[in-house]
DNA sequence: TCAAAGTTCAACCCTATAGTCAAAATTTAT
DNA sequence: ATAAATTTTGACTATAGGGTTGAACTTTGA
């Protein structure tokens, strides 16, 4: 990549994250294209160089937030962890990562409606494998008596909607750190597996 | 009540029904005030006969859906079960209710930056309330004993999320229906506040 | 029967905003 | 220095959709 096109992608970059910001405060519709090229002193003329459409920028804020999440969920993969303390790593994780990427995390959870069909498939099966992992980590559980027997994809739905939920009240003003907040949410919601 | 009254405030019911799933289903700028008149065979100019605006028909879905989920704890405030079955309760009827009021309720938990501050006022007042009433479960079932101590208001937010977050996976051709998910969901998630 | 009140409708207005474009400004390469 | 390539701009287009209006139609009640 010569060092003009490395210069556009960062720039690129830094549109999404402005997008994602707006998306996250004021929904997908609400924020403007011309407030999102504000945010970064550009006009709206010129953020159109970089980008194609107002959806493909909702597309990457989806996409570059399943990338992280999927990310996460590599390291955790080959960490050799047992099945209970792999599931509540799984889940820390994924609190601390909607924290740390707040905007663009809240844009993929909040907004896939949104998605144009085309768009929608690629990130519905980035979360249909995001899922699996998690899947795949309580069958293991179960198969070594660590966890009682359950609906795995309920457990699954449960387990997540808790976390996600945490998009919709977190302040960093309140009165516990995110640390300790994915801790308790991690032991909350595995005790219940254990057999 | 005339008759003219009446009559003019069922079909208003109706509209903001109409209103509620479409909201639900595309959210509230992809519905157009032209589909939710079309979808009861009114016209565009007929429908601003019953109501004053777009925004007034988002208030009253979110409206309507509180006060469909207040009325369920007035009963259980008054069943004189213990902290751990009450909470219990609390959680199946509220998953119960999310389900067969599924759009109004899915509004409500999709849309709260749409409402205008006015009208948001009101709504968080009554969601203020529903939790005021679940804390006070909660602080009940520690008190005596029961429950184990917890932050209060961050177990609420813990099972408000994961019981919420069903509106975004439920489907009725699943495998389990909506009590059993709802008994599921009050076993697990009230499960680790036991002492 | 007929006038007043209530209801419906199509056509219209108006604003907001996604996206375009041609010319101007700037950067780069020779 | 200068020509070519890249980037920026602001004015412009197009359109969707919320809300209005006044005339037509329907219902009610005396």
């Amino acid at each position: 990549m010569s060092f003009r096109e490395e210069r556009a992608a960062e720039r690129k970059l830094n549109i999404v994250k402005a997008a994602a910001k707006l998306f996250s405060e004021k929904g997908y519709h609400d924020a403007t294209v011309e407030e999102i090229a504000r945010e970064l002193k550009y006009t709206k003329g010129s953020i159109y160089y970089y980008i194609s459409s107002k959806q493909d920028l909702l597309f990457q804020c989806h996409d570059l937030a399943m990338n992280l999440l999927l990310e996460n969920i590599e390291k955790i993969k080959n960490s050799g962890l047992p099945p209970d303390r792999m599931l509540k790593e799984v889940v820390k994780s994924h609190i601390e990562t909607l924290v740390s990427e707040f905007n663009l995390i809240t844009v993929t959870l909040g907004s896939d409606y949104e998605l144009e069909e085309k768009y929608a498939e690629i990130i519905i099966a980035k979360r249909d494998q995001y899922e699996k992992f998690i899947a795949d980590i309580i069958r293991e559980g179960i198969k070594k008596g660590i966890f009682r027997e359950v609906p795995v994809k309920m457990v699954i739905n449960l387990i997540m909607g808790a976390s996600n939920w945490i998009g919709r009240w977190f302040s960093p003003d309140g009165p516990m750190t995110i640390q300790e907040i994915g801790q308790f949410y991690a032991d909350y919601l595995v005790m219940p597996l254990l057999s």
